[in-house]
DNA sequence: CTTGACAGATTGTCGGACAATCTATCAGGG
DNA sequence: CCCTGATAGATTGTCCGACAATCTGTCAAG
C-alpha cells in the first residue's frame, strides 16, 4: 500500500499555533507586540498548557522571540536580519530549482504548471496566493530534498511575518509573474544552471522591493 | 557600551534539553528509541512541565520526532534523509565559508587561525572536538549572516544524531584536517570561490565516509 | 536628574487529575 | 492455522491551582 492519507492529528496546541501563526501573517498580531500568556488563554480558550506549547513551537520557528520571565513578543524584523534571510532564502531556492531541473517527476512537473496557469488566470488575491503556495508546494516536492523543503517552509513563515510588516505591493505583481514564468520555463527545460540563476534573481527581486519598506523602520 | 555579557538564563527546561541533546549526540539515547515523560521526569528529577518544554525544543531541532499520543522518539535518520542533510549542509555551509571570505574582521579571521592552530595540536579527541567547535563557531560568526549560521546549528544537531548511529572513524581525520586547512587558507586569501569550493568538498567527503555506514542500517 | 527600593505583573515550575488515544494481548470465527 | 475484533493497560493531551523567581514600572530620596 502507498497511500498516505496522514490523519493529522489535530491537538489544541497545534490547533492554537495555527490560530496565532495566522495571526502574525495577516498583522493581525503587529511584530513586536507583547503577548501575555494569560491574554492568549482567554483569546482561544485554551489553557495555559497548550497556550505554552503553541509558544515554544512559534519560537523554533522564529515567529515569535522570547526571553525567560520577560514573555513571548511577536519577531521583530531588523533589516539586517531581513537581507541575512533573503540571502539564505535565495541560496535555498536556488538549491532547490536545480534540483526539480535535475530529477522531478512527472507528477510534480504537471502540479507546478498547473499552480502556474492558476496563478496567471487568478482574480483574487486570494487565488494569487493560493496559488503562489500550490507552485512552491510543487517545486518543494519535486526538488528531491525534504530537508530543504522544511526549512524553506520556515524561512516562509519568517518573510511571511515580515511581509506583514512592510506592505503588499500590487504594482509588482506583473513582473513577479514574469519571473515565476522563466522560472518555470526554465525547469521544463531541465535547464538547471538557469532554473537556479533565475530562482536567486526572483529572490533578488522581492528582496529589492521589500527592504526599502524596512529601513526607515529600524534606524 | 557594547560588552556583550549575556547572562544566559537557564531554565530548568533549557537544562533537560541540553543533557537530552547530550545524551542523543553521544549516543546514549540510540536512534529510535522511545522516550516516556515519565522516565524522564525520573531521570533528570524535572517535572512534566519541564520535561514537555525540552522535548518540544528537541523536536523543534529535529533531534527527537513525536507523534501525538504515541509519544517521543529519538529521531531515526534514514539514509535518504542523511543524503538530504548533507546536501544542504554543502550548500549553506559554501554559503557561509563564502560569505567569511568576503567579509569577515579581524577578530574572527584570528579566531578561526586559533582554532585551527588549536585542531592540528590537538591530542584528546575531545581536545579536537572542542578546537572544531571552535572553528565553526568563528566561521559562523564571520559569515556575516545569522541566519545561515542559526540553520547551521540546527542541522549540526541533527547529523550530530547521525554521527551517533554510525561510528567515529579516527583514520579520516589527517584529511579532514588536511581540508580544513585548505579551506582556513582561502578565507585567509580572500578567495570566496574557492572558500565555497572547498567547504563544500569538505561536507561531500564527510558524507562519503558518513554514508556507507547507514546503508547497511535501513535498506 | 540619577539612584534606590518597592509593588505589581508575568513567567517558570511543580503536583494532581481526567479524558482521549495508542499498543499489545487475547478470545473467537472462518 | 490465520485473521478479525474486543478488552485492558499505558501514555499522552489538557486542564486547574499554586507558589517562587524574576522582570518592569513607579515613586521617593539624595
Amino acid at each position: 500500500m502507498n497511500m498516505s492519507l496522514k490523519v493529522e492529528r489535530s491537538t489544541v496546541g497545534r490547533q492554537v499555533a495555527d490560530r496565532l501563526r495566522a495571526a502574525v501573517a495577516d498583522g493581525r498580531l503587529a511584530a513586536g507586540e507583547r503577548l501575555t500568556e494569560r491574554a492568549l488563554c482567554d483569546m482561544t480558550g485554551a489553557g495555559r498548557a497548550s497556550v505554552r506549547e503553541a509558544l515554544r513551537a512559534l519560537e523554533a520557528e522564529g515567529v515569535i522571540e522570547n526571553s525567560p520571565h520577560r514573555g513571548p513578543s511577536v519577531a521583530r524584523v531588523s533589516a539586517a536580519q531581513a537581507r541575512d534571510l533573503y540571502a539564505v532564502r535565495a541560496v535555498l531556492e536556488g538549491f532547490a530549482a536545480r534540483g526539480f531541473a535535475l530529477h522531478a517527476g512527472a507528477a510534480d512537473r504537471a502540479a507546478l504548471e498547473g499552480a502556474l496557469g492558476a496563478l496567471v488566470a487568478a482574480g483574487s488575491t486570494d487565488a494569487l496566493l493560493a496559488a503562489k503556495a500550490d507552485f512552491y508546494s510543487a517545486l518543494m516536492r519535486g526538488c528531491g530534498n525534504a530537508v530543504v523543503a522544511e526549512l524553506l517552509g520556515r524561512l516562509h513563515q519568517r518573510i511571511a511575518v515580515l511581509r506583514a510588516t512592510s506592505m503588499a505591493r500590487p504594482e509588482r505583481v506583473p513582473q513577479s509573474l514574469a519571473e515565476l514564468r522563466g522560472l518555470a520555463d526554465a525547469l521544463a527545460r531541465r535547464d538547471a544552471p538557469a532554473a537556479e540563476r533565475l530562482a536567486i534573481a526572483h529572490i533578488r527581486a522581492a528582496e529589492a522591493a521589500a527592504l526599502p519598506m524596512l529601513q526607515e523602520h529600524t534606524p
